[in-house]
DNA sequence: ACACAAATTTGAATTGATAAAAATGTAAAC
DNA sequence: GTTTACATTTTTATCAATTCAAATTTGTGT
């Protein structure tokens, strides 16, 4: 790997004009620049990264930390997706950040992005007191949250209506019949799982059905545990007639033990699951399920994060988008 | 951000002392340890990673790039997984690049990587004459290749045994029966597809049954090529009886066009893929597929990365891990 | 108390880039 | 022929760390 040293001495000139020649190219002849500009080509140089980052604080490292909890999750890979593809459009490349819902990870990861200067962040973080990304926002980093906000911190915000989704499906079932219906949450203490909690308990309250605790189990919103409540569920004395799945990976865990205990769907008991995947239509039967718009919400939270990297004292924005219920064959 | 500097004014001592408390520890007095640490400790001192580079040139960056062509493809979300689980318990970090099958893009991430001055590379290279790849192998970056090796060059490869994976499940299809078997494949330019292709040629050829060069489609191994492919087969005059997909996606696409065609699966067309997934059994119908052991590739590529990165001179090493024929119902 | 060795600490160079100050060169103005 | 203005280029300092040679302190034996 060639040098700015390198260049300049191979040129003739000194690396203040290389320099020069390489980034806003004012007050540099022609003549030399093009000596340069050959120098370059012929060593193949390329800058580094690091020394620049390294003498200038200010100036832009192009990339952007992404923090989520969860790879395994589609909602997630197509988060990513979005981040990803606006960042390329801007020139900034991301690093990914698995934190597979472990804190300790979590900060080892976030202290790494911070070390490297990262320009911005964009996280989907543990819960809404998630001190370790609170403590990035207080050093000034910029940052825009997904999926679920930071408590009492004004930061940029990219969610979907959980509520409405949750209520639009939980609505659909009650009036399609189904009495005891039962919701598989995720981790309770994050943001999405209450609110989409509370849209299941208001469509309950609207149609008439009184709320069954019983009915409401809580897991770690993984395949796992979407596997285990419903088995929970289904072998209790009073089964559910429906199931409201809190996410992606619950349903499909759930789906996993109705077809082992061999229900059908939907006669035998119905499901509707947050999160749309592609693939949801070839499903046995097709999914039906509340979309959000994950590659969106991606794209969006990361123009939000450009914008705020250029400029840091914009007031923060929410932005709230919108859930769509498909309906398909599972319920 | 407090620097090595504040450190040294802070206990009184001079910033070599400082550098040589935080790194190997050797030759420092026990008293003179203690106010460093308590100095570092009251700073909040943590080093910069970016210096540290800059620096030397033989020191760990603890970063490690991740190429992957296709993050929408489950099967590299879990070589992902094992990638990370590998680097997180041997302190490295990964910086995942998504190139999405473009060379462009490809480029740009590989140019970054190098930039940062990254230790090592897990990669699956667009394809065997990457020179994209190629280039960072001959700059004497350690790279380990997934799923795909690179032609003429000796680097540590870990694939699975793709011809045997195919074989497999073609020879199940003629031996249940089916005379007309499709193969769709991904990328025709891709070794992977090659040798999936040998297998189902092989297989064919050993239970008697002609090559139909009709039943051959060759797409870009993503959805969309999956859906459009299935129906061309099933569209034709002489349509197949059995498919046999080249991956995942292609899988998921052609299942979604024998859907909206309600064909019955297996009566009027079975279908195996290659890759398994998680949820694979809720699929309409519980899909048979090849599975490859793809966090397992993820974990041992790295684990051949980190050796390689603490002795560039050991010799390549080829690694191929079996695949596994997972019946279902689908077949 | 002295010489010599061992342990400890420091100073200065280095890494690759940027930025501000200083220096050089060129041409027009007086 | 000198001054001045302007364009161009070089010098030097800086960023935060590592590293090696040099300097200093400490310890040991006589």
């Amino acid at each position: 790997m060639s040098s700015l040293n390198d260049v300049a001495r191979k040129a003739g000139v000194s690396i203040a004009t290389v320099s020069r020649v390489i980034n806003k190219g004012s007050n540099v002849n022609e003549v030399t620049r093009a000596k340069v500009l050959k120098a370059i080509k012929e060593l193949k140089y390329q800058p580094s990264r690091v020394a620049k980052r390294l003498r200038s604080k200010s100036a832009s490292s192009n990339l952007i930390g992404l923090l989520i909890p969860d790879i395994q999750n589609p909602f997630y890979v197509d988060v990513l997706r979005g981040v990803e593809d606006v960042a390329y459009e801007n020139n900034y490349a991301v690093i990914m950040c698995n934190f597979a819902q472990d804190e300790i990870k979590e900060k080892m990861y976030l202290d790494i992005l911070q070390q490297e200067s990262i320009d911005g962040l964009i996280a989907a973080p543990a819960h809404e007191k998630d001190s370790n990304v609170i403590k990035l926002l207080n050093d000034g980093l910029p940052i825009v949250c997904v999926d679920r906000g930071l408590i009492g911190k004004d930061v940029d915000v990219v969610v979907v209506n959980n509520r409405d989704g949750a209520y639009a499906a939980v609505d659909h079932l009650a009036k399609s019949g189904y009495k005891r219906i039962a919701y598989i949450s995720g981790q309770k203490q994050i943001p999405s799982s209450k609110y989409r909690e509370m849209g299941y308990r208001d469509a309950l309250e609207d149609n008439g059905i009184s709320l069954d605790l019983d009915l409401i189990k809580y897991g770690d919103s993984k395949h796992g545990s979407g596997v285990e409540l419903c088995e929970e569920l289904l072998s209790s004395a009073n089964p559910p007639d429906a199931i409201f799945t809190g996410n992606n990976l619950i349903t499909l865990g759930a789906l996993e033990t109705i077809h082992k205990r061999e229900l059908k769907i939907p006669e035998q008991v119905a499901i509707v699951g947050f999160d749309d995947m592609m693939w949801s239509i070839s499903l046995n039967p097709p999914l039906s399920a509340v979309r959000q718009p994950a590659y969106e919400i991606g794209r969006r939270a990361c123009e939000l994060l450009i914008q705020r990297i250029g400029d840091p004292k914009r007031s923060p924005i929410q932005m709230t988008l919108n859930t769509k219920l498909i309906l398909r064959k599972s319920c």
